[in-house]
DNA sequence: AAAAATTAAGACAATTAAGTCCCAAAATTA
DNA sequence: TAATTTTGGGACTTAATTGTCTTAATTTTT
């Protein structure tokens, strides 16, 4: 569904979403701790995050990442869209090329709305997703 | 979602299930050729499941692969289940250990049902796929 | 009985994904 | 300005997945 990769962006996100903004930046490494990660490689994604403005950062003592307020309102896919790109979770789940209304695959109409839906639900904003955490209703480890 | 490997093998199940039955054997070439995929690869993936017998098979000229009516009635997802294991589709989406709904990710609520869905409309006997596609409803390959 | 055709099994190779490391660039502190 | 701390970028390593090849076992045909 999610590569690894993935799955560790959107909770690094949704972690700096929940306890960073502009005036408390986090080191990748406090991240890495918290959702127990090999911090070079969380960097790693981090930096990709960064490039694409997705999340902020700065260098240097009390540098770290950080979510602006706009940031909070992009939509969570988004950080699967950069990290694993799009085709992984719109191509046909039996892998052929041209799969569609027109010419389905013999799971399309019981999988496709299914993965739309899906979809639609990590359109959802950040700042949904890290609300629910700040709320005691969700979770990020353990 | 699925891997690669289980996207073929359920590819070459339903192909046997439209083209085979213990009176008509198919050959692994003429499946890899069918829905283009190296055939030795294939060979691997039709002995995986001929040795959970998922599927039949006989050896020396005339051999090849087929489905019994036994197995038209198994659920699509035993295919799955066997290539890739059941925890691909059941793990938690953003990979923490422990997700439920005591203890739900962000987006466990989200998303869970959807995952669950998914695999319900995968229990539908491979008949009813294979169904589909000697109908014209539905296609292997393109 | 021998030859040919097929699956079975497992070792091997290639590719991709995951993870590490090193050094440069920038910012802060002293 | 020098030392320190952080991100940035890219080369490198490791692990997992995907794909190949070789040989054995079984069955059919002649």
């Amino acid at each position: 569904m999610l590569s690894s990769s993935s799955k560790y962006a959107v909770n690094a996100v949704l972690y700096l979403a929940v306890h960073s903004n502009d005036k408390n930046k986090i080191r990748a490494k406090e991240i890495a701790e918290a959702i127990k990660l090999p911090s070079p490689f969380l960097s790693k994604l981090l930096q990709s995050l960064s490039r694409e403005n997705l999340i902020s950062s700065s260098k240097g003592p009390t540098g770290g990442f950080y979510l602006t307020k706009q940031a909070l309102n992009t939509p969570l896919i988004e950080v699967v869209n950069i990290i694993d790109g799009t085709s992984r979770l719109e191509d046909c789940v039996l892998g052929l090329k041209k799969c569609s209304s027109e010419q389905p695959c013999p799971v399309h109409y019981s999988v496709q709305p299914l993965k739309q839906k899906f979809r639609k639900e990590l359109q959802e904003n950040i700042s949904v997703f890290a609300e629910k955490v700040k709320n005691g209703e969700a979770y990020l480890f353990v």
